[in-house]
Order: structure tokens, then sequence, then C-alpha cells
DNA sequence: CGTCGTGTTGAGCCGTATCAAATTCCGTGG
DNA sequence: CCACGGAATTTGATACGGCTCAACACGACG
């Protein structure tokens, strides 16, 4: 039984702008479905042109692309309130795959539809450029992540950014959030090899930063690790949620 | 004296759509002027809330944006056609600085237009947002290229890449094209250290492939460039010009 | 003619990768 | 219920790519 926008679970948490009742009738209009998943569903693959687009609306995922020589880069991890499937949405090609880590409920979006929402509700198009150049403002931070932090530092700024993330959404409790993914995986996020991952994750939970063990995230220290990971300040913006 | 935007020397290449006359029209009402700017001159800073949209019509620059322990990230070289701004545009607040290398010509838009062009043009909404997808896909092959390439990789990657993309735009001659940085502007995009980037050089150099001096980048070996780089084939795809 | 930015080169060290192997944890089939 | 195999985590040993430090050359510029 699909949601519907008006009873959006996720709408009515402070991290998503608010919508007006008109806004919430076309979103339903322009939303064709819901799509479950189970854990290790691929949903969108690097290259193809896939004819939707997605806003997770529950679950956890990730996004990556794959070298010729079978090296994997995770770009981001996907959480609730994400879109996903832009770049084919507009370009006819995705630069990236998604695959879901849990089981994941995903708004679906016709892609045909996409001209039609420019055309007829600028608001939404607007909403639509500002999760793009929200999504490149957080690239950016991973560039520099990878360019210029040491090992504990990638780690204590994955750490942060997630901790942070989740915590707006109302995922997990006080100090700790689920964190559902492999240290394979957060080494293919921060361009680490999984050995020194690990050994680096004991370091701080031996320096009582944080520990994660169990698909499960606890912050003890969250200035030290904020400290650590010269994290800027975030702003408590709001983000538009399709 | 303001080039119009029917007689936009950049438009004609093939790397770009084509536009009609009405849009043609339009785009002149949305632009408010030319900014000509030395090399070195900052154009837009990281943090700040650029009221303008910039599209660069001539001339080169960079993208940073800087640690709190000063190192800086270069998150991308910025070349004729690219758009600038469009973070602080939608969002408010701009998540790098941009700089010139060399003297440019930008178009500049209003900030205030935007929301305008979102209601009066979906077509260029449509192309304003293509455009913010292609920045992400091109962020993410740097996140690729920083998490799991060495730094011969990276450098041939980036290389490839410059190439290619100022060749596209009749910029350079036969197995050349210009290069207006410096050695530690390259390090700071590649997240290489100056010293180790200049040794790399050299052997990219020593094999034959391709040398960079004096601004001029030639490319000898494009094919074992790309190979060592592990490009994935560039789609000649067209991109939209705003 | 000093100073500063850029490029170049050598020496040595360290952070991270690689290799190898043991352990735990599960899911599956016998 | 237990044996088995595969994935994830852990740990130690070793190798090396890339970093830091240091020095020098060169040209532009005041």
């Amino acid at each position: 039984m699909a949601i519907r926008c008006r009873n959006c679970p996720l709408r009515p948490k402070p991290l998503f702008q608010d919508f007006s009742g008109p806004e919430l009738q076309f979103m339903e209009s322009f939303k064709v479905g819901e799509m479950v998943v189970d854990a290790g569903t691929p949903i969108l693959s690097e290259g193809s042109n896939a004819p939707q687009l997605y806003t997770v609306l529950e679950g956890m995922g990730l996004r990556y692309k794959m070298l010729s020589n079978g090296d994997r880069q995770i770009l981001s991890f996907v959480f609730p309130g994400d879109l996903a499937g832009l770049q084919a949405g507009v370009m006819g090609v995705n630069g990236y795959s998604l695959e879901a880590t849990t089981k994941m409920r995903l708004c679906v979006f016709n892609r045909r539809d996409l001209w039609n929402l420019f055309r007829n509700q600028p608001e939404r198009a607007y909403d639509l450029t500002w999760a793009a150049a929200l999504e490149q403002h957080f690239l950016g931070e991973t560039i520099a992540s990878l360019g210029q932090r040491t090992a504990m530092e990638r780690i204590a700024w994955a750490m942060v950014k997630v901790y942070r993330r989740l915590q707006a959404l109302d995922i997990g409790g006080k100090g700790w959030v689920p964190l559902p993914y492999t240290q394979r995986d957060l080494a293919d996020a921060l361009g680490l090899s999984l050995v020194h991952t690990n050994k680096t994750l004991r370091k701080i939970a031996e320096h009582q930063y944080a520990t994660w063990s169990e698909g499960r995230l606890s912050i003890s220290n969250l200035d030290a690790l904020a400290d650590l990971a010269m994290v800027d300040l975030e702003e408590g913006t709001k983000r538009p949620l399709l």
C-alpha cells in the first residue's frame, strides 16, 4: 500500500522544507508508485539509462562506481530523503550504480513526467535543482576528504557526517545511529585499504572517540571527533524533499 | 562591449546544444553583463552568498575548497562553457571558491532572475539542472580518481580529461592544449604532494606519454595515457550552455 | 640585486598497502 | 543437530608509494 505524499513520514522532519497542500497534491500525481527491495538489490546501474527517479523513504544503500581494474569507489552512503537517478533523468545516463544495503522503500517517479514537472511546477523544478546543487556540495566535501585528510581524519569525518545526518532524521538514539555497512564499504568510500580501515577503527575506539560494531555506530566524544575531522560547521539548512 | 548571446563564440561549437531564436532572446535578457578579470582574481568565495551566476566565455580558472588546517583541495579546473555559482544561486551559499588563473571573460546572470527563469523558461531551467547533473558526474569521477588511482594514473587521467575537453572546444592545436596552471595546482587537484607530482610528471615525460611545460600540455601517446588512466569511454554527448 | 614564486632533485622516513592467516559468525545442506 | 563454506573482522609481518625536509636553479619583478 503506497503512502500518499501528504502522509509522508519523512516530510514533517525538521530537516526538510515544508510543502503546501497543492504542492503535495502535485507530488502525488508525479509519484507513480513505491518500490520495496531487499538488502543487496541493485537499483540503478552505472552507464544505464534508467527510466525512473527515486526518493528514499526508508532504509539505506550506497552509490558507487567501478573502475576497469575492478576497484570500487563508493561515492556516498544513501539515506532516507536522498534523491537518486537524476543524472539518468536529465542526461540520459547515470554516472553511478546504486545498491541497497538494507531493505529499502523508495518513492518512484517517472522520468517521462520530468519535463511536465519543469513546465507546470517551477517550484518543484527549482527544488530538483536545489537537490542537485546540494549533492554537488557533498561530493565536493568528499573530494576534499580523499585528497587532503589522513586515514584517521577521513574516518572521523565520515562518522561525524553520517551521525549528524541520521540524527537529523531521528534515526537511532542518543549518541548512536545504525550504520548497516561493512568495513569494506567504508574502506571503498574513503579510498583506504580494508586492513588499514580496520586498524584505524580500532585506534578510534581506543581513543574513546567512537565505536562501530554490529551495524551500530556509537559516538562517545563528538567534539573530539569533529575536531579531528576538521568538519566545516554544518548549517542547519533545510533541504527540499521530492 | 558585451557580446550578445546570438553572437556567442562558444555556442556554435559541437560540444554544445543548439538554441532556437527565442531561447537566445531570453538568454540575452537574463544576461546582465560581462565581467573581465585578470589572472589571480578571486571570483567566488566559499561560504559566501554570491548574488550572481557566471558562465565562462574565455580563459581558465579553478574551483577549490580550503580545510581548516590550511590545505587546499582543488575540485576542478574551470574552462569556457562552465557554469559557476549555482550552489549559491539556489542554496544561498557556495561550497567552493573560484579563482581565475588566466584573464577571464564571464557572462554574468543575476541570481534574482533565477526564479523568473524557472517560471518562464522551463527549457532553460531544465538545462540548468542538466548542467548541475553533469557537474555531479564529473565530481564523481574525481572521487574515483582520488580514492582508487595511483599518482601516475591520476595524472594521466587528468591529462586525458583536460585534453579532450579543450580539444572539444577547439582550444589548442593538434596534439597539444594550453594548460595555464602550476604544478602546485595539479598537486592540490589530485591530492598529491608537490614534490611527488613533479617526479611523476617527469616519469610520464620519460615514458614519452606527454610533456607539460610553460603552460602547454603536449600529448604524444594519447592511447597509452588513456589506457594508464583507465578512463571510461567518454560519450560525445552535447551539453547545455547557459 | 635581493626576494619571491616556480620548478627540480636527492635523501630518508612514515603512512598506508599488501600478504597471510586465524577467528567469528551465519546460512545452508546433510 | 552438526558439518561445511563463505563473508566479515582481526591481527601480525613486511614492502613500498608517496610525503617531508632540504637545497638549488631560474626568471620575474621591484
